[in-house]
DNA sequence: AAATTTTTTTAGATTAGCCTAAAAATAAAT
DNA sequence: ATTTATTTTTAGGCTAATCTAAAAAAATTT
C-alpha cells in the first residue's frame, strides 16, 4: 500500500538531515525539522521501521533503508517539479512556491509526475537552483561554490542558494539578484568578512558575511 | 480553521445529491456516494452541522448552509479546473482525470486556484462539458437535450455527458464521439430506443437507448 | 391500526497521528 | 567514576475518521 502524507515528510526530513549532517538523524533533529515533539518522531519511527523504510535501533538514531530513500527522492523531484511548474507557469515567485509544493508533491500518480515533467522541459534544477532527481532518482551534478569562498578578481553566474527562506529570497529580489545573475567579486571587508560585488549591469553592491555563506555561484573560465 | 479532506469530501457529495435529487440528502444517500456505512455519515454529519457547514435535523436528511454551499462550489471550481490542466496542458485523456483531480482539489491556496484559471484562460466547462464556477460561485449555463429527446433531423453539437465512467467516455472515444461533434438525428428503432445519427464526417452510426440518455446535445439553430 | 421493513442513530471499538509527563538510556562534566 | 545534563523512549490520553452490531425511529405494507 502507498504511505501516508505523514509518513513520506519524516521519510523526507530524514533524508534532509542525513544529507546535511551526513550521517544518521537523531531523534531530536526530526522534531526540529518536523516541528513536533519527540515522543511523535519515535512513535512515527516505530512505524517507519515496521515497514521497512528506515533502520532503527533505539537510541542509535534512523537512516533511510534502499526503498525509504526511493520514496524521499521521488518526494523531493515531485517538489521541485511542481515548484518549477508554480513559478515557470503560473508566474509565482520563488519565495512563494514552498508551502503549495508541499500540498502537491503529495499527490500520487506516476503518469502525472512524469508528464509534467515532460510538459515543464525536464528541468534539471528547480527555481532555487535545487537539482531535480530524474525518474530513476539520478541527481545532476553542477559545480558551485558559496560566495564567501570565492577569491578576489573572480566572477561566477548564481547558481544557487543555502537559506531557502522568504526573506533572504526577497532580499536577493531586492539587490536585483536572480538565479544566473553574474557577478564578481572585487573586494573583501577583514573587519567584517563582508563583500563588495559588481553585478552583471555594471552597479556595485555589498553584501554582509550571511549573505556571502548563503549564495552559490558556478565560477567563470 | 480549514476543513479536513474527509469534511470537503462530504460536502461535495452532499452538494451533488441536493443538485441531483433536488431535496435534502439522506444520510444512505450520502453512505452510497462515499462508498463508507450510514454510521460514519452520521458521526460526520454532526461534526459538519457543529461547524454550521450543514443544517441537520436527526431522522430528517440535510443541506448545505450557505457556507457549506460555498466550500463545495469552491471545490467543485477547483476539481473542474484541475481536470483542464490535465486534458489540456499534459495530455491526459477525459477518462483519466477524475481520480487525480480528485486529489488536486483539495490543495489550499487561493492565489493557487485564480493563477491555475488565469494560466487556463478562465474556461467555462470541463473535459466532460460540466460549468465550471467562476471566482464569485456564478455557474455558467448552456441550454442542452439528451440524445434521447432530440426529434428526428435535429442536428446538435456535443456539449456533455451525463455518465461520466471510463468505460462509456472510452466508448465514445472509439465512436469518434468527441465534445464539440456534430451530431444529426436520422432514425430512432421504435422497438428499442436505439437511434441512427449522421456525425459530423459523414459517418452514420446506431447509438443504444442507453448511449442516448447519457449524452448532452445543444440544437443547432 | 398493527405489523413489518427500511432507514437512521447510538454504542462501543479501532487506527493513525499527535500530545504531556515521567522514566530510562546515553553523553558530558566534574 | 560519579554526578549532572541531555536525549530518547515509554506510558497514558486525545481527536478525527472509520467500522460492526444493536437499538430506535420512520416509512410501508397488510
Amino acid at each position: 500500500m502507498a504511505n501516508s502524507h505523514a509518513e513520506e515528510n519524516y521519510l523526507k526530513a530524514i533524508f534532509k538531515i542525513s544529507e546535511k549532517e551526513g550521517k544518521a538523524a537523531s531523534t531530536n533533529a526530526i522534531a526540529a525539522e518536523m516541528q513536533t515533539t519527540a515522543a511523535s518522531v519515535t512513535d512515527m519511527l516505530k512505524r517507519l521501521a515496521e515497514k521497512n523504510l528506515i533502520d532503527y535501533e533505539k537510541y542509535r538514531g534512523v537512516q533511510l533503508t534502499e526503498q525509504g530513500g526511493r520514496v524521499a527522492t521521488v518526494l523531493i523531484r515531485k517538489h521541485r517539479l511542481w515548484e518549477v511548474f508554480l513559478t515557470e507557469k503560473l508566474g509565482f515567485a520563488w519565495d512563494e512556491v514552498h508551502d503549495l509544493a508541499e500540498q502537491l508533491e503529495h499527490v500520487q500518480g506516476d503518469s502525472l509526475i512524469e508528464r509534467l515533467d515532460t510538459f515543464l522541459g525536464h528541468p534539471k534544477f528547480d527555481p532555487h537552483g535545487d537539482p531535480i532527481p530524474d525518474a530513476q532518482g539520478r541527481w545532476a551534478f553542477r559545480p558551485q561554490v558559496l560566495l564567501s569562498t570565492m577569491k578576489l578578481g573572480e566572477t561566477g553566474t548564481v547558481t544557487g542558494v543555502n537559506d531557502h527562506s522568504a526573506p533572504f529570497l526577497q532580499y536577493l529580489d531586492q539587490l536585483g539578484i536572480a538565479l544566473g545573475a553574474q557577478i564578481e567579486l572585487i573586494e573583501r571587508v577583514p573587519f567584517d568578512q563582508s563583500v563588495r560585488v559588481r553585478s552583471g549591469d555594471g552597479r556595485e553592491i555589498t553584501l554582509s558575511e550571511k549573505v556571502g555563506k548563503n549564495l552559490f555561484l558556478a565560477i567563470k573560465g
